[in-house]
DNA sequence: TCTGGGGTCCTCTGCCCT
DNA sequence: TCTGAGGGCAGAGGACCC
């Protein structure tokens, strides 16, 4: 039996350039041509998106907020509408889908697109791509950059050749497409810095410049074992690869999610336990909320939890049962935070779930417990959560349909009446107000 | 200089079972 | 019955990405 050669393939990775900041802009033309930054406007806020005129001034993503504010004094400061930025980016991945079913979203703003099949019907992949560049635009008034490889991880280094630069003179314009031919894989790639491979951040570099390597090219010709050696097997192995320039990974649409979670950075650090049972009933409602909107249940409850210091430690919990029940999440977080010191004061709080399953296999019978019937306790054992009475699955169902008619704010848990309920609305960290004016008992300030 | 939020993947460790 | 080895799994944490 003769196997047939490997097919060559043609990935695109459309990256849109300053997605949220340039959004902004078509909101607000007047701010053109001036420094904008999107992201969390308060003390502990970070930056999620400057336009090219901020990063001149040395602004880019991720940064404190605080230290932007001290770069670049004259930028507006935009707190984000992630919403909005959530329907932009589904037309934009419509547009994408017009091109090839075989549209793999990273985030809202970037997607692997694998062309492989469309050249006899779209023509040449650098003409897909600049057509569809021009389409974006058209539509949404959106610029993107693009990347052509054979193959993800090419296509993604390579978009960084097709992106716009900043100078102390201000934005220049990128090549808006940048294509790595099939044959000159190796000759694109070995020239760029190690820290440029997917997988290589501080810890891996740290590692990695004792063994001399600073290029990829270094990399490549380290021996595979010395890799595996010093990083792993998996790590070690993976980087070797990359390094040659490999990597068959399939552009996969409609991948499942395995998690799901909220977390909040709180403007000022919690220590009193009323203040944090409200955030835990708040942070598991609202994953609660979107496991059944998006028809998953979660077996394993996982709980994060961030102190002054920023030292973080995190427990979970896997149930014999998936569950969606706000109240399941709320009794195993609360029952796990009870565990933990929290009189250092609480500066991160975050609740998730995963190993997620499909909401709609049926669940095995129920059986009630002492628990669910006489509220909080001690770390319950499996088989004594996810036992709440299925009064609770219709209640469910009916506070989900009133937030889809009327608003996510008009129906919740008594603990959280007269405060929002949503979560996940401080994307980017709290905003400048300091202490939210539903927070009466947040009291300790700053720690240093 | 000060470090968000939402994810994924990997490694290590300890426990349980065979 | 005890002990050690090894596999599988859960839990915790680190690293990385956008």
């Amino acid at each position: 039996m003769s196997s047939a050669p490997p097919k060559e393939r043609t990935i695109l990775h459309v990256d849109m350039d300053a997605f949220y900041a340039s959004v902004e802009l078509l909101r607000r033309p007047e701010l053109r041509g001036r420094p904008v930054v999107v992201g969390g406007t308060g003390d502990r806020g970070v930056v999620a998106a400057a336009s090219y005129e901020a990063r001149s001034y040395g602004v880019y993503s991720a940064m404190p907020s605080v230290r932007a504010r001290r770069l670049c004094p004259d930028a507006v400061f935009l707190p984000g509408d992630h919403a909005h930025y959530g329907e932009v980016s589904a037309t934009i991945m419509e547009l994408f889908r017009a091109v090839t079913p075989l549209v793999e979203p990273l985030s809202l703003d970037e997607a692997f697109l694998d062309v492989s099949g469309t050249r006899r019907l779209l023509g040449e992949p650098d003409e897909v791509a600049t057509q569809l560049r021009g389409t974006v635009h058209d539509e949404t008034g959106l610029w993107c950059s693009i990347g052509v490889a054979p193959n993800k991880f090419l296509a993604k280094l390579a978009t960084n050749g097709a992106k716009p630069t900043a100078s102390r003179q201000g934005p220049v314009p990128g090549a808006g497409v940048y294509r790595v031919r099939p044959g000159e894989e190796l000759t694109f790639l070995h020239a760029l810095p190690v820290e440029r491979l997917w997988g290589v951040g501080p810890a891996t570099l740290a590692k990695l410049t004792p063994l001399g390597v600073r290029t990829v090219a270094d990399l490549a010709a380290l021996p595979r074992q010395l890799l595996v050696d010093r990083l792993g097997p998996g790590a070690g192995v993976h980087l070797h690869e990359l390094s040659l320039g490999h990597d068959d990974r399939p552009v996969v649409p409609d991948a499942e999610p395995k998690s799901i979670s909220h977390e909040e950075t709180f403007a000022k650090d919690l220590v009193s336990m009323d203040a944090l049972r409200t955030e835990v009933v708040k942070l598991s409602e609202a994953v609660a909320a979107r496991l059944r909107h998006h028809g998953y249940r979660g077996r394993t409850v996982q709980l994060k939890v961030r102190y002054h210091d920023f030292s973080t430690v995190t427990r979970s919990h896997t149930l014999d049962e998936p569950t969606d029940r706000g109240t399941d999440l709320v009794h195993l977080a609360w029952s796990m935070l009870l565990r933990l010191p929290v009189e250092r004061g609480v500066r991160l709080l975050g609740v998730g779930a995963a190993n997620l399953t499909r909401g709609d296999e049926p669940r095995q019978p129920e059986q009630l417990s002492f628990d669910d019937l006489f509220g909080d306790a001690p770390v319950p054992s499996s088989t004594e959560v996810s036992t709440a009475p299925r009064e609770w699955d219709r209640a469910n169902s009916a506070v989900d349909a009133i937030r889809d008619r009327f608003g996510s704010d008009l129906i919740g848990p008594a603990r959280l009446a007269g405060r929002p309920f949503r979560a996940g609305q401080q994307q980017w960290g709290p905003d400048a107000t300091g202490a939210r004016p539903d927070d009466p008992d947040t009291e300790r300030g700053e720690a240093t």
